[in-house]
DNA sequence: CGAGTCCTTGAAGGTGTTCAAATTACGTGG
DNA sequence: CCACGTAATTTGAACACCTTCAAGGACTCG
């Protein structure tokens, strides 16, 4: 069995609905490739096109490019989910793996192509891009309205509700981006993030061990933190 | 011939794809429904499932609600151009018209359903979808990244793409919002955008009359006010 | 163990926010 | 058609938060 075998294996349990007919499967396996990224690798595939990746191991950061210094990461991806890269649309984005990552690449042209009577593979398309819009506008409300208190808390309850592995102490997660990129996605800079991080430590809210295990300590008091709206209606 | 049917065969001319069987239509046209709204009103559809809503006339946004003071607006709708709204996920999204409006709603579930063979309503859901994706992404990263300055200059320049009227003067563009809902939709307070408005005019980059008529008398002093990307690879 | 990078901390400054008040625009009724 | 009342916008001043610039310290990799 290939490791492109086992990768696409795993895609197909976890991903793909049941009723998939054999056809639809042989031809995405046919338009698939795996991706093998070291640290900091960027994916490089056809810009020209959507594509969307499965992560298997690791994990990614889809970043647009702006002026030389200031990017922002458009979204994170985490073993399990699926990130939707845009094609040579106006902007530049790059698919760039955080650390040493196993990723399944797809074309989105292979989904949107006509495809038995049910259509299986668009609705797997249109499910993810929904997903990935979903995510997106949260991500644009945080950036709109919160602090950088808010955004931090935020960020961590959520990684810790997506990265949480297996191997993890319980309570405890292992980051694997940068300080740097955390900013960036938070639309901070990294001295922000970073005294945020102390503050919080101080609070006694988390507790941090190297630079990317974090603990925490006060859950309620972090939900507090991230600005949890009320319940009302 | 009903207001529906005109509104209807509008939505069919400018936006369906011409190799759209008669079924097809006939089950959209049976599925969608027409929506009249004055200023301010608040379009009242099921809230538990995602909407497909075809602005006519008029123009509408998409909020999400987070505390009682602090909203933030997700999207803009004018004319010819079509607002994802989502259904009952976590967040409270409502979609608000900003002048009396003529629209189309089209439930979500009426495109995603089953459709002959070549799925031609799928691919119509999807297509709006990305489209969605990516405006949610361009905004996420304006919010993340750009100063108040560059913020309402690449929103009006952006008002004039989408905007600009047959009736309006040239260069001159009806701005439907008000300073608060500019605010909202690109993360800011009203005073900042009065006095970003303030200087621009100062600057001679633009003129206003009124609340809502804007100008532009240097098109490329507010480009570059915007904050456009050098073409730099 | 050493070198380099990443992270933390400090101090000063800028940008946007908050609070408050004056002014302008617009719809309504006379 | 003009005057008035209300709501939106503009402006001012003080402040808070985040950024910038700078330096010291810690972690990780080879």
């Amino acid at each position: 069995m290939t490791a492109f075998s086992e990768l696409f294996g795993e895609f197909d349990r976890r991903v793909l609905p049941n009723h998939m007919t054999d056809a639809d499967i042989l031809r995405l396996r046919h338009e698939a490739f795996a991706l093998d990224l070291g640290a900091q690798d960027h994916a490089g595939f056809d810009n020209d096109e959507d594509h969307f990746v499965y992560v298997a191991k690791g994990a990614a950061k889809l970043v647009a490019y702006l002026s030389a210094s200031r990017e922002q990461i458009v979204a994170f991806g985490f073993p399990g989910e699926i990130i939707h890269v845009p094609g040579g649309g106006q902007r530049n984005f790059s698919l760039i793996a955080l650390e040493p990552s196993e990723l399944l690449v797809i074309p989105a042209n292979s989904l949107l192509a006509a495809s038995g009577q049910d259509c299986a593979l668009l609705r797997l398309a249109i499910e993810q891009t929904m997903l990935a819009l979903g995510r997106s506008r949260k991500n644009a409300i945080m950036l709109g309205t919160r602090s950088a208190r808010e955004r931090l808390a935020g960020f961590l309850l959520d990684m810790f509700e997506r990265g949480s592995r297996p191997d993890d102490p319980p309570e405890t997660i292992h980051l694997p981006m940068s300080r740097n990129e955390i900013a960036d996605s938070l639309g901070l800079t990294i001295e922000t993030v970073s005294r945020q991080f102390s503050e919080m430590r101080n609070l006694g809210l988390i507790e941090t061990s190297g630079r990317s295990l974090v603990t925490i300590l006060d859950w309620e008091g972090l939900a507090h933190a991230a600005g949890q709206m009320p319940v009302a209606a």
